[in-house]
DNA sequence: CCATCATCTGCAACTCTGTTGCATTATGAT
DNA sequence: ATCATAATGCAACAGAGTTGCAGATGATGG
């Protein structure tokens, strides 16, 4: 079970482990993409918490490096977390999004690249998204496709 | 003056010539880089019109690719065209967000990088966000930092 | 140069994502 | 078990962007 993995990473975030905290890591690391504020509300586990109370752990849990979060192109925020990420979840990698289910995908086999900024600007963090249909969505499409 | 260009490109894009489309191009030709509706809409010669027949025709100017979108980690859209870029203005470059002033600066000297992704997925696009403080907003601060 | 009709504009209302303030409740250190 | 501190729930708010519709405007053909 992933509650173990994620009563481990609170306490190494040195963070008060709380119900919502437990099963919002639990079901990011079992769900093992990125998926946003409403999915996660949604699913069965954290369905009685308050939307506000799960913004705030999720920033919490983004501050603290426990989960990263991509903004997709339309426009809302996804949050990922993968256990294996032993020192936090950088998620220093490109995304997918699909824009037809709205899901997205880590690519986390590379890197983000690197890209030249001018020497006197100062690179906080980067964020590549890649857009498009994933393969399930184009599949269902080709049987409606004229 | 940037009217001229203005009016060429909408022509070529085969939509009408409005007033508002017309102060949009010549703004963001004149600006140079990507600007939030906001921005546009607090510029003298677009003080006056509605901010939703602004953003209407801001979306027709995507659609027809004679602007550039990206979406700040701020989660804002900034509109961007360049005079230059003949045949619209596709914007695949890396872009820079000051979280400070909230400015956002063209990397275009460089495409964005090639990423792989599942064989079977369709890319529509992609967008690189690199954010942290711009060289302005470094020198500003050094005053104040302890 | 005017009539016509499609298109564009302005206004009001709305949606969606995310945030803030505050009173209440739970957590964990003692 | 006690108590200070931190977390939660609820209501209200904020900002970006969209939709529906009535009335104005601009391209076109006579
Ligand atoms: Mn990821
Ligand atoms: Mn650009
Ligand atoms: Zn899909
Ligand atoms: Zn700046």
């Amino acid at each position: 079970m992933s509650y173990q993995k994620a009563e481990e990473a609170l306490r190494k975030a040195d963070i008060r482990i709380t119900r919502i905290r437990r099963e919002i890591l639990a079901v990011l690391y079992e769900l093992g993409h990125p998926v946003s504020h409403g999915d996660i509300s949604s699913e069965e586990q954290l369905r009685n918490f308050d939307r506000v109370t799960l913004y705030r752990n999720l920033n919490l849990l983004l501050e603290k490096g426990l989960v990263h979060g991509v903004l997709g192109t339309d426009g809302s925020w996804r949050y990922c977390a993968h256990p294996k990420d032993v020192e936090g979840c950088p998620g220093r990698h490109p995304h997918f999004l699909c824009m037809e289910c709205g899901r997205m995908f880590c690519l986390p086999d590379q890197a983000i690249p690197f890209v030249e900024v001018p020497s006197d600007f100062e690179v906080a963090g980067k964020q590549f998204v890649i857009y498009g249909r994933c393969a399930e969505c184009r599949n269902k499409g080709k049987d409606t496709e004229k």
